[in-house]
Order: structure tokens, then C-alpha cells, then sequence
DNA sequence: CGGTATCCGCAACGATACTG
DNA sequence: CAGTATCGTTGCGGATACCG
């Protein structure tokens, strides 16, 4: 748990680093289309560990991008889903999202280029 | 200098991480008013270090989104502005951006919320 | 099933000193 | 001025073990 001066001379630079985090946005992303529970998200997004899914979701639950259905029932069963903040920032994440897929291949060209030049 | 199987397995998320770093999104919407030599961009961002920011402006200009103009001359000069990928690039961050800082109040309370809830 | 607690390695980062 | 080189610290993230 931190929070250092750069958080308080710039809050919104955390609420950035949440959402465009490694995990954070294949999550938005994954619950944009439906809500699921936890082992069945760390599955879909493959290569995620326990904890850095829990670490995640709990972030996102905490700014209340994500909303958090524990079941009491045995076994143990929750949902995540968006909340309408997090519906929001999904889109925007989403979008950045597709338009750097569309560019990839030519950052990628870009990079050998570069590279190329100076070898 | 690395490339993990991540970057391997998703090239699109080394390109995110990079327009999205901490530095990198502050050095594209700075370069979008207009050109900065390296110094003038060290003091108007503020807090950055050297090797940070030449680490971030090197990373930029090899993905394509920066172009690098060392002038020949003593002392030295160098001035760096926005390809049209970059422009493109800072477009994007900035709509995110502008997104983010329109919301930080009602993250930051959603946190207090979460923290009363459980204290 | 859905987590938490703990340990630990390694890359990222900052500070400082130096260079063309 | 515009960097590079080196060093020391920090903290992210994975692995593992355990709990309700």
C-alpha cells in the first residue's frame, strides 16, 4: 500500500496507471462484454497469476471502475462486473486500445528501421 | 534493452506502454503545442530526470512518434516534434487523458468511500 | 473456489559523475 | 547543451504456501 508525492502532485496519473496497468486493461476490456467470476476471468486472460488478477481487481473495485458480487454460498462464488464508471473507462480504453493495434505493425516496421540504421 | 515472451505473444502492448508511460504521454502532449530542445522539455515537464527522459524521447523517436533534429553546431542543439504517427499518438493520449482528469474527483472519492467502508 | 501472506529476484528508476 | 556511464535503491510481479 502506497501513496507517494508523485500521487499528490498528480492524482490523476494513478487513475491513468490503473487503467492502461498490464492487467487492468484486459480486464475493462474482458468485462465490457460480460461480467464473470474470478477463476473464469484469470482463464480468459490467460497468464495472469492468482494474485495479480486479486491485486487488480481490487484496484479497480476501489476507484469503483469495478463492481464486486460475493455469493455467500459453498462454494464460494463471485461476479465482477463494470460499474458505469468503469463502462466509461473501458470505452476509453478500448479505443486507445484498437488504434494501437492498428498501428502496431507499422511502429514495429518503424523499430527495424531504427535498428537498422544503426547497426 | 529487453523483449520478453509478453512483447512477443502481444507486440500492442509494448506500444501502449510506451505512449502511456508515465513520461511518455507528458513528452507527447507537450510536443503536440508545438517543438522543445531537450532542456526546455526537462523544465517544462519538471521532475523528470536526464536519463529518464532521453530514455523515454529514445523509446519514442524508435517506435516512430518522435522525430529527432540534432543541428551540427556548438553548443549543441537538438530539437524534437511530433511525426504524424506521434501526432496521431498524442491525440489519443490526450483524449484519454482529458478523460481521466474529468474523472479523478469522482475516483478519488469512490476510494474514500472504499477505505470508510472497511476501517 | 476465491482468495491472503510471505518471500525474493530482477528490472525500472533516480542521483551523481563524466563526456563530446 | 545534450547526452552516456555507473551505482544504489525500490518496488513490481511471479512462485509458493496457506486459509475461510
Amino acid at each position: 500500500m502506497k501513496a507517494d508525492i508523485n500521487d499528490a502532485m498528480c492524482p490523476s496519473r494513478g487513475v491513468l496507471e490503473h487503467v492502461t496497468s498490464r492487467w487492468g486493461v484486459l480486464v475493462l476490456v474482458a468485462l465490457r462484454e460480460r461480467s464473470y467470476r474470478f477463476s473464469e476471468l484469470r482463464r480468459h486472460i490467460g497468464g495472469v497469476s492468482e494474485k495479480m488478477l486479486a491485486q487488480t481487481l481490487q484496484t479497480l473495485e476501489r476507484d469503483g471502475f469495478v463492481h464486486r458480487d460475493a455469493k455467500p454460498v459453498i462454494p464460494p462464488r463471485v461476479d465482477y462486473s463494470l460499474t458505469e464508471l468503469g463502462e466509461e473507462a473501458a470505452e476509453q480504453v478500448e479505443a486507445l486500445g484498437r488504434w494501437t493495434e492498428k498501428r502496431t505493425q507499422t511502429v514495429l516496421a518503424n523499430r527495424d528501421r531504427y535498428d537498422e540504421a544503426r547497426s
